[in-house]
DNA sequence: TTATATTTGTACCGATTGGTAAATAAATAA
DNA sequence: TTATTTATTTACCAATCGGTACAAATATAA
C-alpha cells in the first residue's frame, strides 16, 4: 500500500519552489526550465480531477478515469501530483479556495443571522449549480469507504469539524457583538447549521432542485408550522 | 459485468418456495431438504453482511471482507445470496424491516408534530447506537460511487425519495385531520425533515454523539434564537 | 553539435476485484 | 448399499486496481 521513496519528481518540484522563495525575492524571472516542457495546464488538470472526485467520490474514482478526464497519461499525473491521495488533496484544496470559498467568505456578514441566511442560500445555489457536480465534495467524497481510504475519510471528517468550529467561533463573536442572544450555545447552533448543510448536500446529490433546497432553507429559518 | 445464467441455486430455492406457497397450504412440514445441510444460519449471515455494508458502504465492502465477516466461503455466499448486488439488496431489506423499522412505525403517532419529534429523536438514538454502525445505511452506502455501482446508488436514491413521499402523505393526512395548518406544504415539510435526518446521519458517521444530535433536533423544532 | 534535464508514451508490475469450476463432503431416497 | 442432491472447500479466472520502469521525445546549456 504505502510506498516509500527518497524523493519523487513532485516533491522535488515543491522543494525547489520553496528554496526559491527562501533565497530569492525575484518575481519569477521565467528562467525557462531545463527539460521538456509540460504538455498540459496543471490548473486545468487539477480542475478536471476535482470534478471527477466530486461526482464519483475518492474510492469511486479510478486512475483510469482520471487519465481520461485529464487527457494525460498516468505517469504524467504521478509526476505532477504525486499519487492518487495527493492528487485528491490538491483537488480538495482547490475546491476549498475556489468554488467553495463562499463558505469562508460568508462569515464576514454583519450578523450571525445574515451569515447563516447567506450561507444556506448560497449553499442551495452551489449544490445545484449545473456547471459543477451536485452536492459537497467534503461530505460525499468518502463518507464511507474501505480501509485503504480511511486516511482520506478522516481528513474529510476533520475538514467538516473545522468548518463547524469556525462557525461556532463566528457565533461567539456575534454574542459578544450583541446580535445573538447570550443563552445561545454557539457550538450547538453551529452543529445545527452544519447538519442542515450536510443534509442539503445529500439532497442535492439525490436530485433535489435549487428551489426545493431554498424552500428547505426558508423552513429551517422559520417556526415549526404548528406554532404559527 | 452483468452475468447471464439460466438459474442459479439462489433463484432455484426462491422458485421452489413460491411453488410450495402456491400449491400447498401446509404450515411448513419441515420436509427435510435433500442434500447436505447449510453449515451457517442465513439470518445471522445476512445480519453480518448488513453490518459490513453499513459501516463501509457498498463499494467499500469487498467480497473478501464479507467472507471473513460472515465466516463463510465465497461460493457459499454466492449460492445463498446470488451475488454482491443481491446480497446488498437483501441486507438492505433486512435493515428496513429490522433496525430501521421505526421509520415506518413512527408515522402511526397521533399528530404530525409527534411523528416528527419521535422520528428525529429516535433517529438520534439509532444513528449513535453503539451496537450498530453509525449513521444511516441508505444515506451512506452509495452516496457517490464508480459507474459499476450506479444501479445500487440509484436504488438508494429511490428509497430516500420513497420515505420522503410517505412522510409527505402523512402530513397530508395531518392536514385533513386538522393537526397541521392548511397552508403547510406537505412535500416541502417532508423534504425539510428528510434533510435534517440525512444531515444527522452524516454527523453521526463523523462522530457526533447522541446528545449532540438530540440538541440539533431540539433546535430544529424551535425558533431561530434571534426571534426569542 | 553534444551533454544534460525533464516529460511523454508504452508497456508492464504485483495485488486485489467480483465471480466460478470442479472435486469432495454430507445429507436423504431408493 | 447405492444413487441422488446439495453444500463446502480449494484453487482458480479475467479484469481492474494503484503505481512504475524504461526508452523515446523535447527542451535548454555548454
Amino acid at each position: 500500500m504505502v510506498q516509500y521513496y527518497f524523493l519523487n519528481r513532485h516533491q522535488l518540484i515543491n522543494d525547489m519552489e520553496n528554496r526559491e522563495k527562501t533565497f530569492t525575492t525575484a518575481p519569477k524571472p521565467a528562467a525557462k526550465p531545463r527539460g521538456r516542457p509540460l504538455a498540459f495546464n496543471q490548473e486545468q488538470a487539477l480542475e478536471a480531477a476535482l470534478n471527477v472526485f466530486w461526482s464519483r467520490g475518492y474510492e469511486g474514482t479510478s486512475m483510469a478515469e482520471l487519465t481520461e478526464a485529464l487527457g494525460i497519461n498516468k505517469p504524467s499525473i504521478y509526476a505532477a501530483f504525486g499519487n492518487k491521495e495527493e492528487l485528491f488533496r490538491q483537488a480538495l484544496a482547490r475546491y476549498v479556495s475556489g468554488p467553495a470559498a463562499f463558505v469562508t467568505e460568508v462569515k464576514k456578514q454583519k450578523t450571525a443571522r445574515q451569515v447563516v441566511e447567506n450561507f444556506l442560500r448560497q449553499a442551495a445555489d452551489f449544490f445545484t449549480n449545473k456547471a459543477t457536480p451536485n452536492g459537497c465534495l467534503i461530505v460525499q467524497a468518502a463518507l464511507t469507504c474501505g480501509q485503504s481510504s480511511s486516511v482520506i475519510q478522516q481528513e474529510l471528517i476533520a475538514y467538516r469539524k473545522s468548518f463547524e468550529e469556525k462557525f461556532a467561533a463566528r457565533f461567539d463573536l456575534a454574542k459578544a457583538q450583541g446580535d445573538l442572544p447570550q443563552q445561545v450555545d454557539s457550538k450547538q447552533l453551529a452543529k445545527y447549521i452544519a447538519t442542515l448543510h450536510q443534509g442539503m448536500s445529500v439532497q442535492a446529490t439525490s436530485g433535489a432542485t435549487r428551489e426545493e433546497l431554498l424552500a428547505v432553507v426558508e423552513m429551517a429559518l422559520k417556526n415549526w408550522p404548528a406554532s404559527v
